[in-house]
DNA sequence: AGCGATGTTCGCCG
DNA sequence: TCGGCGAACATCGC
């Protein structure tokens, strides 16, 4: 389920179960979901301790001194916690196993997500060109980001170098709120409509962690659980449209979300 | 039975 | 270089 709140969501239970405990072996089922070579991998977590985590964007770090594990979820990756004496959870791919009977498992039912280990955070967002995170970025670097770049909003929301931890669903609902179409472009914008952008970027995301990432909580006001056909818009009662832009299915209300290029 | 899915990457083309 | 598109990856549920 990752975007940026569902990494969160993944970092603060990873917080609260796996720290500062001696990892005594390395489960791996499923080495494709390895971005490392495995002994290698292993060899850098065992005997070592999760000290800390941190996130970027739908990255996850977890320090192990002196390297770092990087979690990446792809759509389906997620976390559990669990009791040796429990089964294992289904879709394990690699199991962190502690001294105290607790594992922990990276499952991940498709093969999108990759573990990997590396120097230094620095090092891997410089590899990964990963633009500022999205809930940390400030409004200077959102404009800075935004300058002579020619991308439709939601691929320019999207593109993980331009600000990292955006997704498809909360674009169509971060797009939906700003009352942007998802084709217009932004660097064309009224200042007052980026700084809209932004504080709108800001409040979906703090709403997506409070709500821990549980998308069956969305109340109805929001575009979210009216993404599929045939829904009307939550505003105007309008049919929602949608379009398919770089492969992803992206929903917009045609009355509240109005293209703003003269053409078209 | 076929389609679509919370992501990323790569090659092609303009 | 940038931007858009389509394919590829793998698997399940509707």
């Amino acid at each position: 389920m990752p975007e940026l709140p569902e990494v969160e969501t993944f970092k603060r239970y990873l917080d609260t179960t796996s720290l500062k405990q001696v990892i005594t072996k390395v489960k791996i089922n499923d080495n494709r979901v390895l971005n490392s070579n495995d002994n290698f991998f292993k060899k850098s977590i065992i005997n070592k301790q999760f000290e800390s985590t941190s996130r970027h964007g739908k990255h996850l770090f977890v320090y192990l001194k002196p390297k770092f594990l990087i979690m990446h979820f792809g759509m389906t990756g997620d976390l559990e916690y669990y009791s040796k004496n429990d089964e294992e959870p289904k879709y394990s791919k690699v199991i962190f196993q502690f001294e105290n009977g607790f594992n922990l498992a990276y499952t991940s039912l498709r093969m999108f997500g990759r573990l990997e280990v590396a120097e230094t955070i620095e090092d891997f967002v410089e590899k990964k060109k990963l633009g500022p995170d999205a809930f940390k970025m400030s409004l200077d670097e959102f404009q800075g980001a935004l300058r002579h770049r020619t991308a439709i909003a939601k691929n320019a929301l999207l593109n993980q170098s331009i600000i990292a931890g955006i997704g498809n669903l909360y674009s169509d609902e971060i797009l939906f709120r700003t009352k942007l179409h998802p084709k217009s472009k932004l660097d064309d914008l009224e200042e007052e409509k980026v700084k809209e952008l932004f504080v709108n970027i800001k409040d979906v995301l703090r709403f997506g962690i409070e709500k821990e990432g549980d998308l069956s909580v969305y109340p109805k006001n929001f575009i979210i659980p009216h993404r599929k056909k045939e829904e009307h818009c939550p505003i105007c009662n309008k049919e929602l449209n949608y379009l398919d832009i770089s492969g992803r299915r992206s929903f917009f209300c045609p009355n509240c979300q109005k293209d703003s290029r003269q053409s078209v």
